[in-house]
DNA sequence: AAGTCAATAAATATCGATATTTTTCTAGCG
DNA sequence: CGCTAGAAAAATATCGATATTTATTGACTT
């Protein structure tokens, strides 16, 4: 479902915010892949009804954050090295497609909206916003593919890589990669048009972190 | 979500059966492409209550079934005649790339449900029980691909095509096509372990369909 | 007339209480 | 002792009623 894109704060309905908050604690593994979500227990510590935790559990579905089965409830998707590896390949393969696609018709907004991204990337240091600023920032290179469905997939498994990468976390979080480099490689490759280089420095900054991310995730 | 597979029959929970009846709705076309979904309406057309049914289009949602805007209901997905490009093209990169994994690893047990798929879907005539046969058969040439995440894709995007060949079948369904002949092709490329021949045996199946629907399609 | 605002109607979202189902526990049996 | 049947506990699924929100209508201004 993923409505992470709508404008922020607001007082939303009790299910999205339900919604946000479980996925939030999928993602960043407050809530350990694997585990039982049982329904009183959510609804205690979120403070709402039922109703609303049980159609956010359903539509968390959706991204495949939760698994649910019927008559005996939901559980935090499991997350294991196949299933990494699984998604690094599938991202590997969308993204090159929508990025193709995407700069195959690109337009000055989008060639903005990507510089724009990147700005505020740059900007940003808190480990949080950052990371909600680096999702934009990738999503804005694909933002062009004409492909709603392409671009949906892809974020779902976006979401899904970084999950890994919180799950990952837990050993020091030392690279010597210089990340800010691929990134303005990446939109200078982009800016410039060119496909076959931009998709070469993408896929090469999503191996780079998974197999760093693969190496770590032994415990799996 | 995709239930479709559970075994037949059988008493399930109400969620369950207003999800498989309103999926059968939205795919024939019962209930229009873009219709509202109102809870109450729907509650009484499947004698059930609201929660079932608000469940279930909560979970159609990630079958791209059903769109759920917060706080004003469901609707059922809107269809376009570029959504069904969009379609065609993300299932002939997704099956190739499930069918080449599928053959790579290819094992006498695959091989042995995939003749057994196409035997059983070359028995049925009946319309409804030879839909189910014969994505049983595309299933089974993806079936061998270790990648559940690109096997669940692919079958969502199977059905949603199938969505559009029943919102197009309204005109007179006359093809000149040789169905069965196409089938044979697959089935013996894949038998023999030829990716490639496979592939284009596949895609060139798809292909052909698409462009005949695509034909039909004008209306939309 | 076109536009606005309030009142009404309709629909969605949510709650709290039960009915069902699954899981856990335990005592009796082989 | 391990196993199974059945009772008790726990959790899920579902219902019916209500609170909220959105959509509609129509009178009132300019």
């Amino acid at each position: 479902m993923n409505i992470m894109d709508e404008t922020s704060g607001k007082e939303a309905s009790a299910t999205r915010g339900a919604y946000m908050s479980l996925r939030d604690m999928i993602l960043t593994g407050a809530l350990p892949a694997g585990e039982k979500l049982k329904i009183e227990q959510l609804r205690k510590l979120l403070d709402t009804g039922a109703s609303p935790v049980r159609e956010a559990l359903s539509l968390l579905t959706s991204d495949m954050l939760v698994e649910r089965i019927d008559q005996r409830g939901f559980r935090a998707a499991p997350a294991s090295t196949e299933n990494f590896a699984e998604i690094l390949k599938l991202r590997c393969v969308l993204e090159d497609m929508a990025l193709r696609q995407s700069i195959a018709s690109a337009t000055p907004e989008w060639e903005e909206n990507l510089v724009l991204a990147h700005h505020r990337m740059k900007q940003l240091t808190g480990a949080a916003s950052f990371e909600d600023a680096h999702k934009l920032f990738h999503m804005a290179l694909l933002a062009n593919s004409s492909s709603p469905m392409l671009e949906r997939f892809c974020s779902q498994l976006y979401d899904l890589n970084i999950r890994y990468r919180n799950l990952a976390s837990s050993g020091r979080n030392y690279q010597k990669r210089d990340i800010t480099a691929e990134h303005e490689e990446i939109l200078a490759c982009a800016v410039r048009r060119d496909a076959d280089a931009t998709s070469t420095a993408l896929l090469s900054h999503y191996r780079l972190t998974g197999a760093y991310l693969t190496s770590q995730l032994v415990n799996l």
